[in-house]
RNA sequence: UCCUCCUUAGCUCAGUUGGUUAGAGCACAUGACUGUUAAUCAUGGGGUCCUAGGUUCAAGCCCUAGAGGGGGAGCCA
């Protein structure tokens, strides 16, 4: 290991007087001809180390080239600081640059800039306060994922990436091909022959782990899934991403009220998490929140700040309702009898952006869990009411955000399920595999999906899922 | 994919009715300043007005097409 120290832990000591070394990025520095200031990040917390130089004890090329970017070394002593932002600072004996930063060409200045310029230099991001906040925040709200499910008896399945079931319907897909595009082999109807490519058939990046997950937990019994997830849809939105990550867990023996339990105390355990474990990270992302909202007119303005708003989440149970409530609840509103509503509210309409904000930020204004949708508005795969209208669909509305979890109790019935497929056009051959879970040994069980990036935006007040992970994907953008 | 707005200095933006030499703040450079807090003060350099056409005596400004970006919608997580 190396032997400097980390600046976050550098900030917590009280050995007043000890030597120490330390490395990271400048982010400012100032003063006068006697003594500059520097301000150094490792990236170890948002918070910057002061480095105090005797002007006269360094030579002025070294001095020059401490510039805003520029990586330096710094060996000193712990001393109590004499300004009042912070409680040490280090008196420098040597500093030594590791990488210069011109300063006529380093993008990122000691001023604030846009999250639309920073994506531009997404390469450079990490290197600001916003987004060391939101990706520390981003690892820890990781780690807290696989801490609540292990900590519940859940086991990690890895799913594959690629794989040859196009059958979900969860969207647009992208091939995986070794096949040369300029000239690819033909069947003799003129149509590429995939049993030429590399798996021997047609593959392509996955939309979802649940198929697989579902295999898992119908032998291990908790299972979850956490992996990337590849949707070709030309959607371009601040909640849409080409490659996102996504959540997946299964459970044998849960029904539909279990699911919702699930889902309802694990999104608090992760909010709880995150409070806990980022408090210095959450402190700035909610001064920065605040400020954003001041600067949006004032009906626009949210009513609470991000630290409190996700406090609200936790003290407040979610609405939990079914579909048809929440048409009736349209129904009486005076947004709808005032034709407000865009799209016109009547049982069977798949609930839209307006119908779902409206539900969750005026009507309830908390968290909402949706059961019992349609059964023609949502996959095969979901468990049929004795009503034989609706299935046992649940999904959770966030406020700003909307649906963040999609989930169901699962169809356990081969013959129901066959049924349903062959309405819905869905291949029974391809999924022979997964039908057999049915067949042999079948059980009650259900899971949901949670967007891992849709969390990240309301936990950390974002409003672009663009600025939540490091290196979006989405169309016409693959650049870093 | 649809609707809508935007594109002028490194960044954030002004730019009047189409008029002659393109503006500010910040950043950067130089200087001043005995401990600063995205320091302060002074001075200075810095422009393919997104691209390609068009209208006009004259275009940053008007028209057409394209590219890139923001916001909203759809699809969804």
């Amino acid at each position: 290991m190396p032997k400097h120290n980390r600046i976050a832990n550098v900030l917590k000591s009280d050995a007043i007087g000890s030597q120490i070394l330390i490395k990271g990025w400048v982010r400012t520095k100032r003063g006068n001809k006697n003594v500059a200031f520097i301000a150094v990040n490792d990236g170890s917390t948002i918070h910057s180390i002061q480095v105090v130089a005797d002007v006269a004890q360094f030579d002025e090329e070294t001095l020059r080239r401490i510039t805003t970017g520029a990586c330096i070394a710094v060996k000193g002593t712990l001393v109590a600081s004499q300004g009042k932002e912070q409680a040490v600072e280090i008196q420098a004996q040597q500093i030594s640059i590791l990488g210069d930063a011109d300063a006529e060409i380093f993008p990122l200045q000691k001023k604030a800039h846009t999250l639309e310029f920073l994506r531009e230099i997404a390469h450079l991001r990490p290197r600001t306060n916003t987004f060391g906040a939101i990706f520390r925040i981003r690892h820890a709200l990781a780690f807290a994922v696989h801490k609540y499910f292990n900590d519940n008896g859940f086991y990690y399945l890895h799913t594959p990436i690629i794989t040859a079931s196009d059958a979900e319907g969860a969207g647009q897909m992208f091939r995986v091909t070794t096949l040369d595009m300029e000239n690819p082999p033909r069947t003799p109807e003129g149509t590429i022959d995939y049993s030429e490519d590399f798996f021997g058939r047609s593959t392509n990046l996955t939309v979802s782990g649940q198929l697989e997950g579902e295999l898992g937990a119908m032998g291990l019994g908790l299972i979850y899934t956490f992996g990337p997830t590849f949707r070709a849809e030309n959607s371009n939105t601040t909640r849409h991403l080409a490659e996102f990550w996504m959540i997946e867990p299964e459970m044998a023996f849960y029904d539909i009220h279990d699911n919702m339990d699930l889902a309802e105390d694990f999104i608090k355990y992760l909010i709880r998490y995150v409070l806990e474990n980022c408090a210095d990270d959450m402190k700035f992302l909610d001064e920065r929140f605040i400020k954003e909202e001041q600067a949006k007119k004032a009906d626009e303005r949210s009513e609470m700040g991000l630290i409190e708003r996700l406090q609200f989440v936790l003290d407040n149970q979610f609405e939990r309702i079914t579909y048809t409530e929440a048409i009736d609840i349209l129904l009486a509103s005076n947004h709808h009898k005032k034709g407000k509503f865009q799209f016109p509210v009547q049982w069977g309409i798949d609930l839209q952006s307006e119908h779902e904000r409206y539900l969750v930020e005026k009507h309830f204004k908390k968290p909402v869990i949706i059961t019992g949708y349609p059964k023609e508005i949502k996959a095969f795969y979901m468990k049929q009411n004795p009503d034989g209208k609706t299935v046992a669909a649940m999904d959770i509305l966030f406020p700003g955000i909307g649906e963040i979890i999609g989930g169901s109790q699962r169809e356990e019935n081969l013959e129901k399920l066959t049924q349903r497929m062959k309405e819905m056009h869905v291949p029974e051959d391809v999924l022979w595999w997964y039908l057999e879970t049915r067949k042999f040994g079948t059980c009650e069980h259900s899971g949901f999906g949670l967007g891992f990036e849709r969390m990240m935006l309301f936990i950390t007040g974002m409003g672009n899922i663009r600025d939540v992970i490091p290196f979006p994907r989405t169309p016409k953008n693959a650049e870093f």
